[in-house]
DNA sequence: TTATATACATCGTATTACGATGTACTATTG
DNA sequence: CAATAGTACATCGTAATACGATGTATATAA
């Protein structure tokens, strides 16, 4: 018996928490796409899934907040390894900055 | 100049942020729509308008997290006052502890 | 009279997480 | 050897929701 309303509403908080916690990984390791998959659900306990990461991925490449290169693998198939470009990294300031002043008002 | 990105951000943030701060608001005081408009402002910052709030409440009332009663004015027009449910009650609670454990991650 | 504030509400659009699905290579295991 | 599971990329259609625009109605101030 799942609980609906809380199941939708972590959604609704993955839109705005995501691209954060993505920025937030990468910032501390250059991260491939499936990797950042394992690393966000060990940390944050987010479930997610390719269909949400690599659109993500692709937004925040598209937007200059990452910028990515192919790693070719000894075996196997070559990974796109992402890390934060400058403006990547003041945004993330700014996205933490927000995120504290506006938590301190309800916990 | 406006950061598309942030202003972006900010807006996904809210699909997640506002019910909880919506049901921490008329968890203190029992509150009408317009005035929660207000107040929200006042305390979070978040400049929402009618067509975001008003929707918002029919979904909360629709979901048994709110109770709605029209109150009749001496003067003008009539205000429909929301109140915690106990359900509301009960889900603001485990709402406030995932955020709790979710930002403990990263601020 | 006109404008502003109060107080409710709805409609269409854009953004985005997610389920489903697909491609391709590697490793395991029966 | 064949089948299954794991790694690693990607896209499409759907559903949820904030927001701009717009509408209705009353009260007050310029």
């Amino acid at each position: 018996m799942k609980d609906e309303f809380l199941k939708n509403w972590d959604t609704q908080m993955k839109k705005g928490l995501l691209p954060l916690f993505v920025l937030h990984i990468i910032a501390e390791k250059t991260c491939y796409g499936y990797e950042l998959i394992e690393r966000l659900k060990e940390i944050t306990g987010f479930d997610i899934t390719e269909s949400t990461m690599y659109p993500l991925l692709t937004r925040l490449l598209k937007e200059g907040l990452l910028e990515a290169k192919w790693v070719e693998q000894n075996t196997g198939i070559p990974r796109k390894y992402y890390s934060l470009t400058k403006d990547g990294k003041s945004k993330l300031s700014e996205m933490k900055e927000a995120s504290r002043t506006i938590f301190s008002k309800i916990i």
